[in-house]
RNA sequence: GCCGGGGUGGCGAAACUGGUAGACGCAUCGGACUUAAAAUCCGAAGGCGGCCUCUAGGCCCCGUGCCGGUUCGACUCCGGCCCCCGGCACCA
């Protein structure tokens, strides 16, 4: 049999849907859904396994359509970006043209997927209409003190002489020279996400449809700990000393303090003793170590004494300061109270250095002497050693005791986070340019508003060499300071792309305003977004930083809400041999074959059925031909017993009821049971179960229609229910397949009659009665084992079918002679003897 | 180590609230059609575990990572463990 004609018929309808605007969306609509997915970065090459978000999002967008919502479904480009500008300093190509050409190329992809977007909503991040807010955003950041500049580390290549991005630096090494890598501190800036960090923790228990996993990824990315500061001071200066702790009960076990290599009292504290020379050269060696091997677990400690001591406020004991590589400036204090009875670091450091060890918590069975302990102890236990405290259970002590420093004022209770502000500079052209100048005067000023966007220059070169290409220009450099008219330095540095990303959803209701990035009063209705969906790479990332701008847009009154989106959809990944597709990999499947092969309905039903949508998937290819085998079966069905489009809404009565036969009420019924599941599974975005179910119908329907053929060997003429209950089950096929294969179901609908699109035909409803089934197989069961089955009616009382099962010998053999002492009847379902 | 997710036929998977485990599909095997093949259609199928039947079939036993528990009955609930995937991790 001819396969399908899906070569002609899939351009058809993507024109069709072009030419009628079904996919653009009023902003005024009532009954709205924001269906989302991520935008990408416009690389160019797409594989299959990309297409599955697409695909998801379509059949969501489509299926809310035809429920009567207006749906948003829009579609963009996060066209900053590194690729861009490797290309132009790998063949000239200016990074716009080069963005542009795929955006065309990735477009065109869509189009021949068939996913349906509001194009007329378009925008890219890269375009100075856009890029504009994004810098009237940062403006508005810099002004509340939330964009701020400090020094930090960046990755050095020597050789280039120029700064990297983390993913151009592989295995410590320069991914363009191979040079080893080094760091350097700059000045950048950052936003204060830290600021926000308890409102974005404490924000997740609200986000009840987002994905477990998701939630505890970005609490771990948080990382909130309550602790104690305790202020030590330094015994030979008087100088406060304060160390961040989670284990105050520990105070009184504390027998050194370490510091990090870049504390700042580091260097004052040594000045002019013996130790100085020794202790700032470690200082030195560990912090040219740390960028790299800090992260690498294995990394042994080291530290040196600086012969410098403090006070424990507790108890006056005067203790030394030492100066470790495993203490991180970055968390905490930089400084933290070491207790080796009960931390396991502190534990193996004092017994490489020989420092004493103190227990302060015996474990209530066990008593602990110091000596014996051959790891930290770190469970809970009862005071000891711990003055008045002796004696309390370390979980109750922990209170009391931060109760009594914060009396005693020898400390506070205090939160300390794993989350660190977010750096958003980049020394890069192809990003958005940081709208400040730097004024000798006046100092960092940001550009006014009415002179933005400040457009980046074509003037620059790509040598992948030197710093930012934005200072080869000749002209950008100089500005004039808005305060005082003086002369000024424009700064060079453009924004880390995951700014674009952290408001791009809301550019979308208002795409073209010029005068605000968006309308609040629209955005309000428009958002929180139904439905978002993206890969779970970015649960850390821009899924931080859109949840941080919307509560800062919040905080400056543009935006009525403070969580963006309602329902979070993290799709799995599709694999080749169990591997992430990728074309530098040469294991990605390309689309542009397979849709020739079988055609994107085909791709669009595998990429659907292959499994829960949530876990990772394996391309097959037979599996694929499968899906298409069965549109092909659906197709030859529809040519041999054409239906009428509407039909089936006048024939659920005729079709319902004693009149008519057997086979036509056991199909009529497939196809309610079949709209009943369907329709569940859609709601739930159970795909694979709903085409599973779609493909259950269809067998129905063939084996329905084969009987007329096989009767006797020669033909029977259909009668007039038998062909009504055939239009009804076809129909409600065409409709409920429709999200998933698009392109497919327009056609049949089209040659069935029905005028426009099947996406303005509303959803089948399936009526309860008709689904219902009037006999019922029952399990029977001897001791909770399985001998048989009875048919009986539906509701069928206990003891009908006891007697139906005492009947059947293959279950009155197994009671026979025996005493039944119990029968446990599920009605519909199940019917137990318990016998002994 | 902590946190989250998962483990079901040869494979992808299904199973409502504890009620016939394996729907649906892939691969496989057998058959029909064909000169032949492809395509298509029909049928079989958890177990190289046992028994009866003289081969079509019937009966029993075992089976959802492992061990135990609760229950008339457990993929599902409880306790303990193993393995895989992901996140965090010298975070004090």
């Amino acid at each position: 049999m001819k396969p399908y004609p899906f070569s002609t018929i899939e351009p058809k309808w993507q024109k069709r849907w072009e030419e009628s605007r079904l996919f653009e969306c009023p902003t005024d609509a009532e009954n709205r859904f924001y269906c989302l997915v991520m935008y990408p970065y416009p690389s160019g090459d797409l594989h299959v396994g990309h297409g599955r978000n697409y695909i998801i999002g379509d059949a969501v967008a489509r299926h809310a359509m035809m429920r009567g919502r207006s749906v948003l479904s829009p579609m963009g480009w996060d066209a900053f970006g590194l690729p861009a500008e490797n290309a132009a300093i790998e063949r000239g190509i200016h990074p716009p043209v080069w963005t542009d050409r795929n955006i065309r190329k990735m477009k065109s992809q869509f189009r021949a997927w068939g996913i349906g977007y509001d194009w007329s909503r378009e925008f890219a991040s890269h375009e100075p209409s856009f890029y504009r807010w994004t810098q009237w955003l940062f403006v508005k950041l810099f002004e509340r003190g939330l964009a701020y500049r400090k020094s930090a580390p960046v990755n050095w290549c020597p050789s280039c002489a120029t700064v990297l991005a983390n993913e151009q630096v592989v295995g410590g090494r320069c991914e363009r020279c191979d040079a080893q890598v080094t760091t350097t501190d700059l000045e950048q800036w950052f936003f204060r996400i830290t600021d926000y960090a308890d409102r974005l923790l404490s924000g997740l228990d609200s986000l009840e449809s987002w994905p477990e996993r998701v939630k505890t990824m970005q609490r771990n990315w948080i990382g909130r700990s309550e602790g104690v500061e305790i202020d030590f001071r330094v015994a030979e200066t008087d100088e406060p000393l304060s160390c961040f702790t989670t284990r105050v009960d520990t105070i009184f076990g504390v027998t050194y303090i370490v510091m990090a290599a870049e504390h700042p009292m580091l260097r004052d504290l040594v000045a002019g003793t013996e130790q100085e020379r020794e202790v700032l050269e470690f200082a030195e060696r560990v912090r040219a170590q740390d960028q790299f091997d800090r992260s690498a677990a294995d990394v042994f400690k080291q530290g040196v004494a600086t012969g410098r001591h403090v006070v424990n406020p507790v108890n006056g004991e005067k203790i030394p300061i030492w100066v470790a590589n495993y203490v991180l400036m970055e968390y905490g204090t930089g400084a933290v109270m070491a207790v080796p009875a009960h931390d396991q670091r502190d534990f193996e450091f004092a017994r490489k250095y020989g420092l004493p060890l103190r227990v302060v918590i015996e474990s209530p069975d066990e008593g602990l002497s110091g000596g014996e302990l051959d790891s930290a102890y770190v469970e809970d236990g009862v005071q000891v050693n711990s003055g008045q405290f002796d004696g309390v259970p370390n979980r109750e002590a922990m209170e009391r005791i931060a109760d009594w420093m914060e009396e005693e004022g020898t400390g506070r209770r205090t939160v300390s986070y794993r989350l660190r502000d977010w750096l958003v500079s980049r020394q890069r052209y192809w990003g958005t340019p940081i709208p400040v100048v730097y004024c000798e005067r006046c100092g960092v000023r940001a550009v006014p508003e009415e002179e933005l966007p400040v457009l980046l220059p074509t003037d620059v070169e790509f040598t992948g060499k030197g710093e930012s290409p934005l200072t080869t220009s000749k002209t950008f450099r100089r500005a004039v300071c808005p305060e005082c008219g003086g002369e000024a330095r424009r700064e060079t540095d453009t924004l880390d792309t995951f700014v674009d990303s952290s408001w791009y959803l809301f550019r979308y209701i208002s795409p073209r305003d010029e005068s605000a990035p968006f309308v609040r009063e629209d955005v309000d209705r428009w958002f929180p977004v139904d439905l978002y969906i993206g890969g779970v790479e970015h649960a850390c990332g821009h899924l931080i930083f859109v949840r941080f701008m919307t509560k800062v847009l919040h905080d400056l009154g543009l935006l009525g809400f403070d969580e963006p989106i309602d329902t979070l959809f993290s799709q799995g990944m599709i694999t080749l041999d169990g591997a992430k597709m990728s074309k530098s990999k040469g294991n990605a499947v390309p689309p542009d074959e397979l849709i020739g092969e079988y055609g994107a309905d085909t791709e669009r039903l595998y990429t659907l059925f292959a499994g829960p949508p949530d876990r990772d998937a394996e391309w097959n290819d037979t599996a694929v031909e499968g899906a298409f085998r069965f549109l092909n079966r659906v197709w030859h069905t529809v040519e041999k017993w054409p239906f009428r489009a509407g039909e089936r809404e006048r024939l659920s009565d005729e079709l319902s009821g004693d009149g008519p036969p057997d086979n036509v009420r056991d199909l009529h019924r497939k196809t309610h049971q079949t709209i009943r599941k369907v329709s569940a599974d859609m709601a739930a975005m159970h795909f694979n179960t709903a085409v599973a179910s779609l493909m259950e119908l269809s067998n129905a329907l063939r084996a329905f229609t084969e009987a007329f053929q096989a009767e006797g060997g020669k033909v029977r003429e259909p009668s007039g229910v038998e062909r009504k209950a055939v239009a009804e089950a076809l129909e409600s096929l065409v409709l409920l397949l429709a999200p998933m294969v698009p392109h497919f179901c327009e056609e049949l609908w089209e040659r069935a009659g029905g005028g426009g699109s099947v996406f303005e035909v509303s959803w089948p409803d399936y009526d309860e009665e008709s689904a219902r089934e009037d006999f019922v197989t029952i399990a029977v069961q001897v001791n909770g084992k399985l001998r048989g089955e009875v048919e009986a009616e539906r509701g069928a009382m206990e003891d009908v079918v006891v007697e139906l099962a005492h009947a059947n010998e293959k279950i009155s053999n197994h009671i026979e002679g025996k005493e039944v002492r119990r029968v446990i009847y599920v009605q519909d379902r199940l019917l137990n003897f318990v016998v002994g």
